[in-house]
DNA sequence: TACAATATAACGAACGTTCGGTATTATGTC
DNA sequence: GACATAATACCGAACGTTCGTTATATTGTA
């Protein structure tokens, strides 16, 4: 049961990456079926609606771990803010390869985008801003203040993947999550 | 013959308009023949080696319109540095539609990018980088600080974009840019 | 035996592309 | 100016390929 669980999550983790990487309309069920090493009909067996359903799947598993490894310890106030700032950083540098992955929210929302998926990832969205808006407070920024930095922070996140994307220059990414520790601890110490 | 420049413009732009919003995969012949008003066979009159032609007529179109509009007013030094600044946000303002159009240079490099369209791109994105460069230094930052503050800003336009796209809030992208005007006159009055 | 998982084979639809041919416009010649 | 010629712009129909999807068959496992 938890071999299957662990088989179901890697799966799914592979389609995750091809989806990030291809975008949706990028993704066909040939390279899914190359990369995850299962024909085509054993990807409909797992999800019988297919295409979309495997997204919504992808999009569903992104969305736990947002919430468990990046929502929760955000609102841990046993941590100290400018702590859980520096594991928020650590978290998401693991989490897009130092930059080198795309983010969903961006490879998601292009031309005609299903509005189901816009409004899911629309939510986990609004949910790391209100943590990070939480963690501004707790770091004595005051409600304006804290929801200019947070939404700041969430634009430096996905322009610098755009920006390292698009020069292959693999410390953009590291730079500005650097630049924005040290605004942090800034803020942070004037407490 | 103007006429004739003014026709094919206007097809370039109509192409550009989809490309920017669907991305490489996600425009069709078919679209573009539909939003042209042109068969897709006429199409092929205009670009007889078809789609990645028409994405590479695209490309080139945007990088003269940012070195026309971009890249030479902000070099222009009979402007004083804060005006030159508020002139590129007004015209990246208008060439993004107020943020709800997106940035070739984000849609287009996903997936398995074709060298060439990369390349020229990169190009662009440098050159708008170094002119920020210079246009820093003349507001009196130094080279590293101009470096940084330039590349932010250029993560922020992207990010901002990426964001709006998301929210859908279709203020984000002028929040942002005000932000980062009153950022520079800040530097600019201490000169 | 039953059932889940994978595989083979095929489907209609849409993809990017090409072809033969028709308007439309520009050029040359009288 | 009049008219044949050439070049350009456009079109409808079809091409072969790949798309996402499904029907059927085989394997593994309990």
């Amino acid at each position: 049961m938890a071999k299957a669980i662990n088989e179901n999550t890697a799966l799914i983790e592979a389609l995750f990456d091809i989806f990030r990487n291809h975008g949706y309309e990028g993704t066909t069920i040939s390279l899914l079926s190359e990369v995850t090493g299962l024909q085509k009909s054993s990807l409909y067996h797992h999800f019988p609606k297919g295409k979309e359903d495997m997204l919504k799947a992808v999009v569903g598993f992104v969305s736990e771990k947002i919430h468990q490894h990046v929502i929760t310890p955000l609102l841990d106030e046993e941590v100290n803010p400018e702590k859980r700032f520096s594991n928020l950083i650590a978290t998401i540098t693991r989490f897009y390869s130092d930059g080198r992955k795309n983010c969903l929210l961006n490879v998601l929302n292009l031309g005609d985008t299903k509005v189901e998926i816009n409004k899911l990832q629309n939510d986990d969205y609004i949910a790391w801003l209100n943590a990070l808006i939480q963690l501004g407070k707790d770091a004595g920024l005051d409600e304006p203040e804290a929801k200019n930095w947070a939404e700041r922070f969430l634009v430096i996140v996905e322009g610098a993947l755009v920006i390292q994307r698009l020069t292959n220059d693999l410390q953009t990414f590291e730079r500005h999550m650097e630049c924005e520790k040290k605004l942090f601890s800034q803020f942070s110490g004037q407490q």
